[in-house]
DNA sequence: AGCTTATCATACCGATAGGTACAAAAACTT
DNA sequence: AAGTTTTTGTACCTATCGGTATGATAAGCT
């Protein structure tokens, strides 16, 4: 009774969707809608199959969730990530990121916002396993770019305090985005927020007075 | 014809139930489980309520999402911003602010995090009257703040832009509330943030490396 | 071809969703 | 006491909810 539950290659009649892509529109329905906002029907119809085949594959309306929560990982934060292990310097990292954040929140193709900053974390507030993951994926987001930044070295305070204000003002820039600024709003918002933070292109403080560009 | 419609005082039978006690039960469940996640059996349930009861004073669960949402900023908002006007300087105000801002977010009382934050954030995002709504919310709250850290005028910086860092970062503070921190988690947070944004009770800059008790 | 495997589309399930009809009940007015 | 006004509790409405049984269909295997 060996290998019962795996379902043999190449065997039977072919999927007539492609998985991602319907992950894909499964991921913007909860993205707009939220997760109890959207219902079986506007998942299936978004994604153009039909229920069996949907609770074949992902098991039941929750499964299809966390798959397309992984998806939006893959899609949409990854890229964000990868950001800060191109930049090479802490003041490219953290533009990269925090710019690359920004496009997305308010990216004409996709629901505004983003769908962990608002929809995840709602859902949080009710549902522990979401809670437990959610937290787990700040945390971790927060210990990638404290690890790079103390690998690039040119920090202008401690790395972990750095990582800590930017990806919290990255959540604000998410609330920003779901309830309508657009993307100059945010990008003016991220300068006025650097310019204190990292104190660049701006007075050093009001007892030195100093002009920097950091770094 | 005249006054038709307005409900004669002290006439028919007397209400069974204390409006705003209920207001406040259905304001829980609403934070708890977000718009779509409550039904009309929890909201009436939890208000102690039938049906009718509810249709006939908030005339559609909309409306009582309305009415829960005004009492919500009249319960929990306004008390904390009235720690802005208690504030006699713009550290005290500050910290007045995110500290009560903290310890409700993190409340044994109430659901984890901020209604507004979360859920009325999240329903932004497919909701124009809500949206319009919530923008204006957080508009006013940063202008009011900024109003009051010029008429004290001891802010370190730009009021405005003081004052758009600390409601920003008080959304961030609102999100990890939601996905389960402590208030000791946000206290810590808030700490660091403050010793960066205002300087306090660190070196100035790490060029003059002066110490600073601000203001 | 015939068998096996897996996905397809249709049609359906009980439960619950938001919302309401209706008559009894509780106050006031006269 | 009788009538008026408003809220109450029960019982019910239709539509949709998440989820599934069933049989046709399309592929590979032998």
């Amino acid at each position: 009774m060996k290998d019962d539950q795996i379902p043999h290659r190449n065997r039977g009649r072919p999927l007539a969707f492609d998985p991602d892509q319907a992950l894909d529109a499964a991921m913007r329905v909860f993205w707009l809608k939220g997760y109890e906002g959207a219902s079986v029907s506007d998942l299936t119809g978004a994604m153009g199959i039909n229920k069996p085949s949907l609770y074949a594959r992902f098991n039941d309306k929750r499964g299809l969730f966390l798959a397309a929560l992984e998806r939006y990982n893959a899609t949409v934060g990854a890229p964000t990530l990868q950001k800060v292990v191109d930049g090479k310097t802490v003041h490219e990292t953290i533009i990269g990121y925090l710019s690359a954040t920004n496009a997305f929140l308010t990216s004409p193709d996709t629901p505004p916002g983003c769908l962990v900053g608002s929809v995840v974390t709602d859902m949080a507030g009710r549902d522990d396993e979401i809670r437990a993951h959610i937290a787990a994926l700040f945390a971790s987001t927060e210990a990638f770019l404290t690890q790079r930044f103390k690998e690039l070295g040119d920090a202008p305070m401690d790395e972990a305090t750095l990582a800590e204000l930017i990806v919290s003002f990255g959540q604000s820039l998410a609330a920003r985005a779901r309830v309508g600024a657009t993307l100059d709003d945010l990008s003016a918002r991220t300068d006025r927020f650097l310019s204190v933070v990292l104190r660049a292109e701006v007075s050093c403080c009001r007892f030195c007075g100093r002009q920097l560009k950091l770094p």
